[in-house]
DNA sequence: CATAATATTAGTAGTATGCTAAAATATATA
DNA sequence: TATATATTTTAGCATACTACTAATATTATG
């Protein structure tokens, strides 16, 4: 059951969660993404066959399993984010490092090192932890 | 000039300097990464190519630039260690799961955190974190 | 229905990873 | 030195991922 993504599926799964509250069809995410329909098509078919999305009348959509991938990557991505600004790195600079690492690391190493840095509920930006 | 390099290239910097004493040669590093010889080969020289490995008379080693990539990875590896093991992640564990992502750390902000966590000289296997 | 907007398919390409089989080179040993 | 063994390299093939253009199909909208 473990899920082993790429950057741009990542990237995929993030900005189809953040970017839209009106529903997602696949020329939006080719266009939030920066890569041509037909890229953005196998993309989205390479995550619906890892049942990490679903389309539903051409709108596309998290599953639930993705859903809770998304929020495994911002808890990392976050986490992450506090300790990194805590040591001085600028908040900005500390996202764009983090993106690269976010989506690979372990889920319970992040809980041991949440709860280190006391469990606080927000990231620099001010966004929940766990989201 | 900056190195983009993938995990398994991570893979072989690291056993080439770690793992021999001896002259390397190719059928070295295809046993090391478990890997056959054209495999290998293809990989070497890679690497050649981005100017992190050299080979005289078969003998493979490192350049000075990839001399430097080592130190690099090796200081992001146990830098995230010693953070990792002080919210108790086992210290095996720890090192498997940076694995995946020490070689894509950035230079400046692991400078931050290892300064911030007080500069110590070795990680929790004893290894000095500048190597 | 016709036009416009979207989606899909087909075809091509490059990088990275991996293999087997065969050929070429070295290195040892008899 | 000649043969045998070890090592390297080439050739050919395959898969995953990323990415493109051009063409076709589908779905909305006027």
């Amino acid at each position: 059951m473990e899920s082993v993504i790429t950057k741009k599926e990542r990237d995929c799964i993030i900005s189809l969660h953040d970017n839209f509250s009106l529903p997602v069809r696949l020329f939006n995410i080719a266009e939030m993404l920066n890569i041509k329909a037909p890229t953005a098509h196998e993309l989205v078919n390479r995550l619906i066959s890892k049942r990490i999305l679903q389309k539903n009348n051409g709108v596309i959509s998290l599953t639930n399993y993705g859903d809770r991938i998304y929020g495994d990557i911002m808890t990392a991505h976050r986490t992450m984010e506090i300790i990194f600004t805590e040591s001085g790195v600028n908040s900005d600079e500390a996202c764009s490092e983090i993106e690269k690492i976010d989506y690979l690391m372990d889920k319970k190493s992040i809980e041991k090192l949440l709860v280190n840095i006391g469990s606080p509920e927000k990231c620099p930006h001010g966004k929940p932890v766990k989201p």
